[in-house]
DNA sequence: GTCTATAGCTTGATAGAC
DNA sequence: GTCTATCAAGCTATAGAC
């Protein structure tokens, strides 16, 4: 059973992933959650500032925790990058193009422009962060070289998304997944070799 | 001397670039560029949409010319390539970060919504990313080789653009950039390996 | 070409019945 | 908690004087 909350919230992600935040209207939301205007400020009495921290916070919890599904039931961090990117670019062709990253789009919006709003997506890219250096570790590289392959592995996800969505094709998004295979090969490689050294 | 029509563009580009195309409105583009309502309709006869066009297609063209100056004033390609990832995070920390990406934010907001919009950005990602080949293939690379690593070295200026903004902190954008160094030197050195053995 | 006034609509937010 | 009616302010766009 999904209640009104859960409802308000899924209808504002999608909407935020599609067109962002500031074309993103409150009745919009209302009707495409099938909720009155009310309920959304009973459920969110700081208006659509408080509607949207609390919407980047849980959809991009659920994204990450999409991600490390994924990543998780591949056998190795290689295989588990490459699947990755492979799901993004099914996804956004299964969806034309609309089904990508829940927080880029607002968190270019908001920026420079509402300092709270940008706080949440900074938090909610740390977390992705450290969830993927994590795992990265777990394949033996060493905790700096992780934490930066796991950078460039996010930007080049939001790049692909970028690039794909304006081109609509995945082009894009295969060729850089592949780049960033070999890319993870490399420092697994690196990694195997510093462990048998030592 | 600067003409209305430049001026229009130039703030329309610089509240893009900043809060996106929904949350700017041709009233703040008529208060930041001096310019009355009436001449902007005068000049864009097709309203917001067409000055929105209009303001993608030069500021991305604008922009482009500036990361060619850099590219081409390096002694070649590796350095090109550090140069213009240093040159973004140095510009993002000296404009509180908002000068970033003069496109990437709209293209977010319109790639579901406005098709005329998104085919613009399409269209101005695809100038770049022949202008960034051809560099590559300068430096020796394979035509196929140099593309597929100008879309991931664009993707992750985008993606360094997008963490750094929302972070406020220009940590990713500089690994960032070291990676792709790294990974330009790797397709530079594969480049001469296959000169030789030719 | 420049500029002002305003129409017509939509927005975020609130009040109050139920 | 749910829902509707409504407000003030913002928006895009247009008309028409100069």
């Amino acid at each position: 059973m999904t209640t009104t909350r859960e409802r308000i919230i899924k209808a504002s992600s999608a909407l935020f992933m599609e067109r962002g935040y500031s074309a993103s209207g409150l009745k919009q939301i209302s009707a495409a959650s099938e909720a009155p205007i009310g309920s959304l400020y009973h459920f969110f009495p700081g208006g659509k500032e408080e509607l949207a921290a609390e919407t980047l916070r849980e959809s991009g919890a659920a994204y990450q925790s999409l991600v490390e599904a994924i990543f998780d039931s591949a056998p190795d961090v290689v295989t588990g990058v490459r699947d990755c990117f492979e799901g993004a670019a099914a996804t956004l062709r299964a969806t034309d193009y609309a089904d990508a990253c829940p927080i880029a789009t607002v968190a270019l919006e908001v920026a420079s422009s509402d300092d709270a709003l940008r706080a949440v997506t900074a938090a909610t890219f740390a977390s992705w962060l450290d969830s993927c250096s994590a795992r990265l570790e777990r394949g033996g590289m060493e905790p700096s070289r992780a934490r930066t392959l796991a950078t460039v592995l996010i930007a080049a996800l939001e790049g692909g998304f970028l690039l794909s969505r304006a081109a609509k094709d995945t082009t894009a998004m295969d060729e850089i997944g592949a780049v960033m295979v070999e890319l993870t090969e490399a420092a697994v490689r690196e990694a195997a070799v510093r462990a048998r050294q030592r």
